[in-house]
DNA sequence: CTTGACCTTGACGTTGCGTCAGGGTGGAGG
DNA sequence: CCTCCACCCTGACGCAACGTCAAGGTCAAG
């Protein structure tokens, strides 16, 4: 019954602790923060030790840890380890989504900076574009095992700023295909459109006979892609276009 | 009237595209996503129009946008530059706090790992010294407007894996001044601590007078610490041990 | 006509609180 | 003693994006 120092009402030690009442009640009605009840009328009332509580609360809440895990990790501390690695690695997947939804802005902002891409739909290509390397899923289809390891390796050696680049390049290049779809396929401009495309591929091949022919068996087939790859897809016109003027000059 | 080619009902649509059946009724209800309701008995209806603007959606989705600003966006595209820009910069937040987050887990588990640090009460501390370098607010009180200037460039300097290293080295210190606390302060073990304990002060304030002038300040202060800050203190026991043996050979 | 696969709407659960709404408590001033 | 005002309490709804039943229509085949 020794009066504890500095018992503090609900709003004080929310002023104190930087939580808010509504959470400091929360916690009190899952079972996560317990004051005490002394007073009558039901007042709560907070002290030194629920506020050290408190901390460790904020603390693991930071990690991303959910409340209901608190509660038992510090009913049973024990369990941190597995707590930890557990969430190590729920925090590193949810990083790479994020690394990933940014190097597509990056790469949408490269596109549109220009001004010369206001078409909507070649913005859902490029951020597409880039999602696709890590959906190799469905390029099993096309690319053998050794392709796709190499595919694999020059991924991890591109920064996200050279796969913008590259996605940057890439939205140029069509839309400047696009401006160009009424001239004659062996001109100059075609030419020098294909020798840019050319360019890219092997930048993307990386000069790999494996991953240059499977991206080959894909394109010719590209009606029977998945659904979810659609909008991958090269517009027919578009296709059309290059294929000719690649022929022109093997 | 003309019938397209192929329209599908929920299941078969969602099959193809990856999506749910109870999220495409949530886009239908919430006016994202409306598919036709010819048939009579009000099934849904889906076409190749439904399935362009679903990818659409999805990407816009993986870029953390809400189904809301989806659907305005979708109304009004121009406004895709403002969206893309305000996305970066959220997300760019989200994943700093995402990395402070995975270095504090581990700077806690390289301080569990050699088994020596059983005590919850200084993991949770350890997690705090690292979160302690962005909350700077507060630090105000201490350091010189230079001093904390010098303190942002060096943090920019350090790569996570050095922090998580430097963090677990503090913790390591921690442990062994607690195994240490009974000794003579003179002794040979105490000041083999003291000096690690330099050490490790010269690589945070990297030398500068004026972070250490700080430093000190704050800590001949820990008493009026603020609430928020009172888990980054050194117990009294341990902070004494270790300036006696500081001050036995300065 | 029945069966079984498929469809519909409705409604509650999840997570961590924000935000009222309606109503008690407690101490100070009149 | 009464009143006032600051402070406290307990619900209860809202949000985001669906998951998960539940109860009940629809459709093609046997």
């Amino acid at each position: 019954m020794a009066a504890e120092t500095r018992l503090r009402n609900i709003q004080a030690f929310a002023r104190e602790s930087g939580v808010t009442m509504r959470a400091l009640r929360h916690y009190d009605r899952m079972g996560l923060l317990r004051p005490r009840r002394n007073r009558p009328g039901g007042y709560r009332l907070y002290g030194r030790e629920e506020l050290l509580r408190l901390e460790q609360i904020v603390v693991l809440k930071s990690l991303g840890l959910k409340l209901s895990e608190i509660r038992e990790l510090l009913k049973n501390p024990g369990a941190l380890p597995l707590m930890l690695s557990r969430q190590r690695r729920l925090l590193s997947a949810r990083r790479e989504q994020l690394d990933r939804a940014l190097r597509a802005i990056a790469a949408a902002e490269a596109a549109l900076r220009p001004g010369r891409l206001p078409a909507w739909r070649l913005i859902a290509n490029i951020v597409r574009e880039i999602a696709m390397q890590n959906e190799t899923n469905w390029t099993e289809k096309y690319y053998s095992p050794q392709a796709r390891a190499a595919i694999e390796r020059r991924r991890l050696e591109w920064t996200p700023e050279m796969q913008a680049e590259v996605s940057r390049q890439w939205a140029e290049l069509f839309a400047d295909i696009e401006a160009a779809l009424g001239e004659n396929p062996a001109g100059a401009r075609a030419q020098a459109l294909a020798a840019r495309w050319r360019k890219l591929v092997s930048a993307f091949t990386g000069g790999n006979r494996e991953i240059q022919k499977g991206l080959n068996a894909m394109h010719a087939d590209q009606a029977n892609w998945p659904a979810a790859a659609q909008a991958y897809r090269i517009r027919p016109e578009l296709q059309a276009f290059i294929l000719k003027a690649l022929r022109c000059k093997p």
